[in-house]
DNA sequence: CAGACTCGCGGAAACGTTTACAGCTTGAGG
DNA sequence: CCTCAAGCTGTAAACGTTTCCGCGAGTCTG
């Protein structure tokens, strides 16, 4: 005669009640066991020892549901291989994991109605927060954002107003160090090489290298400005547009991708760098020193945004009740052999 | 006098109590329509109705719960900032989205105690199945994977008998191509950087490397082979050593990130590449050809190896009882400017 | 030695959803 | 007019866990 009920769950694996059964104890005080709450030797013994015997595993689900967490934490960016979202994850994948968490990672093609209905998506929370670096926020970010059950924490531009964990840097006065550096060792014809001028970064870029060049007094020669995309091969195209139509003592990347490809750009048309001409990018990435000559770079901080980020989101899911707050990450700039002052040359 | 139950969840979201509730419906009427089963016009439009009033969103871990799903698939690989992991978890993460799931990355750092605890906690199922890319193989790895309640797709060496899911390339196969190649060019002093040798795939590549030179007749001068890691900087130091000691006419490099340090020795040195010293590295990532000059390198499929990984987890997801497969991509090699034939020299 | 207090335990409810089952209504066919 | 099938609906159980609460036994205190 066959038990109906054996405790196990559907597809065979024990359960709490199969733990309890063969201790000869209630489903609670096994649970207890397991947890390590309070319970007498004995018991102890007994449950350790049966849930050993059937080789007990609690089920993660429902100890979500039953705990309102999920243990997964959302991020967010445009795409997981660009060098600056990647150093951003390594570094909030180190968080996360030292958390006893772990990371779901979204790529959304910087496409605003998939990033939107991720966003909405939160109201199912599964995940108990989430990351996101958008490159271009609108007003529905922003609802979707405030709307959402669980914290939202933005890398990037926010409005001052937003009721939204924010952990920016001032990419503005980032273009102004590397201009500064680049007037400091005698180029005056400084390129630029920005990206998409409708994007968060590429707006801020662009107003932070006409200010700068403002700030020394030089006026800006339009033909040194050219727009691409954030990316290696648009970034090379661009620049060979630049090249084509004018000549640039040094050129200042709008990020590290684009420097490289600017790099080749000019390696392939017999400039040499940085005698020639001087090569700045920025974000600073791992990239910028595998190249040859290594790339000077303007460090965003990156993977110091991502940690920010990911310690502001635990808190925030710690004690939902804090009050919005800023992270800022300064800019600074690392100087390499792509933009060594020109030996004295016959120049200034 | 306030109502004790409000049929709100604890946080004050709706429930699908809630929704029926304000409908007038029973649970399962609101559950029925909410899922788009059998439900007549009438009873349709309340349930619609009051749902949109309430804004009601299904609590995805109830859901969970119910369904056994998580709608979630892991992947475990030693570094996610390695391109050639980036590549795989870019196409992972594609196929993945495209079913309606959602990616958990983990960094395991190559620590196997990390690695199998990590598939011991797949018992828990908080994933539906598991992608995971080891450097290093063993039982307790083995054990591990078959004990497993949801599937496990292994990226990498398995052996023959492993009752498991398998993508692999052939590193040895790649490994003579690109020594033919080299020989074909007229390169004869063949130098090799390899990775850790008690790795599979530094193995694999350490006799891949042997046996091809022995099919071409030549002599291995022990000099020529050199050990670091798979990383730049000690694929840089390694490099530096290895032509500290000896005057390589080419360089074979065990993946693209010890090439790319190769590369940098190589130039900081004073060769010239390809002229002097010819460079190929492995794994044909992006970063291959965004040096000057561009890379050749060995493809091992890294994006068409998670992508059929990807394929092969969801499909046995949907059907466990498939019997275990394995696919295997072959690899080929990409010739770029790095290994060009020296232009007719007074060599042989 | 009586009362209060502590401790461990088991029953049952809860988390929010889906779904098996049974009862009801309605309409068609004989 | 009766029977039967078909279609909706609601009740209740289930998923597997944690936890509230009440109970009994033991211990301490005055």
């Amino acid at each position: 005669m066959v038990r109906k009920r054996l405790h196990n769950a559907a597809d065979g694996r024990p359960t709490v009640h199969t733990v309890a059964a063969r201790a000869g104890v209630s489903i609670a005080s096994a649970s207890r066991v397991l947890n390590g709450l309070g319970a007498s030797d004995e018991t102890i013994r007994k449950v350790r020892a049966a849930a050993e015997e059937v080789g007990y595993v609690p089920n993660a689900i429902a100890r979500s549901l039953q705990s309102q967490r999920t243990g997964l934490v959302g991020l967010a960016v445009e795409d997981i291989g660009n060098p600056v979202y990647v150093e951003m994850m390594r570094a909030i994948e180190a968080v996360v994991a030292s958390s006893g968490r772990q990371l779901v990672v979204h790529a959304t093609g910087g496409h605003i109605p998939t990033e939107t209905a991720l966003l909405r998506r939160l109201a199912n929370r599964y995940v108990d927060g989430m990351i996101v670096s958008p490159i271009r926020i609108t007003g529905d970010h922003l609802t979707a954002m405030t709307e959402s059950p669980v914290p939202v924490v933005v890398i990037g531009q926010l409005g001052e107003d937003a009721p939204v964990d924010n952990v920016r840097t001032d990419s503005r006065t980032g273009v102004g160090l590397a201009v500064d550096h680049l007037i400091a060792t005698g180029r005056r014809r400084i390129g630029f090489v920005n990206g998409p001028l409708d994007t968060v970064p590429g707006a801020a870029r662009d107003a932070g290298f006409r200010a700068a060049l403002a700030r020394h007094g030089i006026e800006l020669d339009e033909r040194l400005v050219e727009v691409g995309d954030f990316q290696y091969a648009a970034g090379r195209a661009a620049a060979e547009r630049l090249l084509s139509r004018t000549r640039p003592d040094a050129l200042l990347c709008a990020n590290d991708l684009i420097a490289v490809g600017a790099l080749h750009a000019l390696l392939a048309g017999g400039r040499r760098v940085p005698d020639d001409v001087a090569l700045v990018g920025m974000d600073d990435t791992e990239l910028a020193q595998m190249m040859f000559p290594q790339l000077s770079s303007v460090s965003l901080g990156s993977a110091e945004r991502g940690r920010l980020a990911a310690d502001l989101l635990l808190q925030r899911i710690a004690d939902p009740a804090l009050p919005p707050r800023r992270e800022q990450v300064p800019p600074t700039l690392s100087v390499r052999a792509s933009s060594a002052p020109v030996a004295a040359g016959p120049g200034a």
